[in-house]
DNA sequence: CCCGCAACGGAAAACCTTTTCCGAGACCGA
DNA sequence: TCGGTCTCGGAAAAGGTTTTCCGTTGCGGG
């Protein structure tokens, strides 16, 4: 139904070959017959079908976007950011969101490949790993991003989970804090080592000792922070600030101190992890918290896919930084970026 | 580069138009060729090529989403209902997350427009009424899911909203609770009236009295609730339940009762509206909350979406109803489902 | 006035698959 | 043994665009 090239031609008296040149800039044509192939192009609302472009061209200038992050917490700042790296090469994005079935997933692939995606990336719900995706027998750029995968040659974009423990203990050191608990998730994800290995580095840095009974591993929930508070108001522990792993944990942790009459950020500074606006602005004070810029780290994504479409092979993981976010939970005014 | 019709004929020792019947179980071809063949495209690791088949198709087994969403709190759900209702047809996903600016939506139509989608489904951040989506001159089955339109003879799928209040209202009153405050979103959202509406007419069925008093707009904020209910009882309001308009909404208010002493759900039961689970479980104690069940609002777009391109035109607005999820802040203890 | 070259635009192949139409061979019955 | 019918598989067109290659026209110079 839409207008096709035929139809461009014979209205406007010429071949095929003439309108495409016509409208692409491309071959020797008078000026004249350029314009009024493009007038009458623009009349009847030519638009080249993709498909037969993508098929002569051999590539179909779409990728996939394999997300199993389930609220799509995680995937839409990245997709956001993968799109303004997109745009410009005037690449769409196939979303897909597989269940946790592996045979969901394959399914998924295939369609992907039979669409000749020309490149897939893979984004997980956490960064624990993944087992790499499987092609079969193809060759195709795949770029993990705010994924670890088993696979030393994938390409991988990371957060810079231990740069941002840094980021959060140095922040907190400086504003004259000596005893830092870490409320943090499950032992098993690496973020969660690296972030505490950061916090520590930071605090060396500092001169402060390092007490490991003030870290405390649990679930990425608010009850957990709520009940690692507890329970080290109950043992005595005696601590000034908390670096926690996550908003959510932070935000239970928060309602913990006050709820036992400790003040945020009299008594403890707080300092969380996501920069999840809607968990860390309506924390009572609002947190803050390091912020691992998923956006960005979505563009980084699509430009190195970018790349890997071009034949630049990158394996190896990358990082990148994150940011630290101010608001009122550790009594600093200043908003500062780090890089 | 990936094994061609071709290929597998060559290897095969037939002609391609034999592979595709072979393939597809179309023409009459002797059971023995068929396995050969078969076979071969499975050791050859045949995939068709769905550019080519969309060429010819006319069709392109491809749908757009468009989603103003900003976090994926909808549209992700909406995906998920999306793909499993589109799964069997074989159809795949565009998401475009367009800003706010329209020419930035434009483009992103034109690109969809241009991979010669089959339909379009629109999604918005809230159901605030958005204008239709500007398709030129091109004709393409759009539905607004989860998205109002100022267009009547729009196709738009919405959850009952007047439904969620009437069924919210219901449940406190059998119950037993007498005394119902509303503490809602701004009046100008067409949800907002409907919610409302529907606990009042509730109420009317069992004969509470509508005390327009106890109803407060503001904004879609914990902090909103936190304040309103500190309103409610500095002006010694009496009531003893609590219909909120959203999950977040809820949140702050059951904070803000518990602060001032009151007991949820001893003496205010309090039903949140979204069921946003990792807000409503999280709030002490959970919150009972209204379903959208936004996965089934897209399943059944896929479904209709699918009907339209298959011809059947189907205008107007239609209403999926809401569910109510039982969790521990009322004080009930059976889970019931609503039709 | 004619030759040659430049400028312009057309024809056709290529991308990959499906499907229709048709031809060839085999088998059966007369 | 021959004609007819059925079974099987091949040839070719179609879908829309780009690009290469080539042909034609017109103009300038000799």
């Amino acid at each position: 139904m839409p207008a096709k090239i035929v139809d461009v031609a014979r209205e406007a008296g010429v071949s095929v070959g003439t309108v495409s040149k016509a409208l692409n800039d491309r071959g020797q044509l008078k000026p004249h017959t350029r314009a009024h192939v493009r007038a009458v192009a623009e009349r009847l609302g030519f638009r080249p079908n993709d498909l037969a472009q993508s098929l002569l061209r051999g590539r179909s200038f779409t990728i996939g976007l394999i997300s199993s992050d389930r609220f799509g917490r995680f995937s839409i700042p990245l997709l956001e950011g993968i799109e303004e790296a997109l745009d410009p090469e005037r690449i769409a994005v196939f979303l897909c969101k597989p269940t946790d079935d592996p045979e969901h997933e394959r399914r998924h692939v295939a369609a992907l490949l039979a669409k000749r995606v020309d490149g897939i990336i893979v984004t997980a719900r956490r960064t624990d790993p993944r087992r790499p995706l499987d092609l079969g027998r193809e060759v195709l750029p795949v770029l993990y991003a705010y994924a670890r995968v088993e696979d030393d040659a994938a390409t991988c974009l990371l957060p810079d989970d231990f740069g941002g423990g840094h980021l959060a203990g140095q922040h907190l050191a400086r504003l004259g804090r000596r005893a830092i608990a870490h409320i943090t998730g499950p032992d098993r994800f690496d973020a969660v080592r690296q972030r505490r290995d950061g916090l520590r580095a930071a605090m060396r840095e500092a001169g402060l000792p390092w007490r490991e009974e003030l870290v405390l591993s649990g679930p990425w929930s608010e009850s957990w922070g709520r009940e690692a508070v507890t329970r080290l108001l109950a043992e005595r522990r005696r601590f000034d600030a908390l670096f926690c792993g996550s908003d959510q944990i932070a935000r239970g942790a928060v309602d913990a101190l006050r709820e036992h009459g400790k003040a945020v950020p009299g008594d403890v500074a707080v300092v969380g992890f996501d920069n999840w606006e809607i968990v860390a602005a309506e924390t009572r004070p609002p947190l803050t918290s390091i912020d691992p810029d998923l956006m960005e780290l979505g563009r980084q994504a699509g430009l190195r896919l970018l790349a890997m479409i071009g034949g630049e092979s990158q394996p190896g993981t990358t990082t990148l930084p994150c940011r630290l976010v101010v608001r009122q939970s550790c009594g600093a005014a200043e908003t500062r970026t780090a890089a």
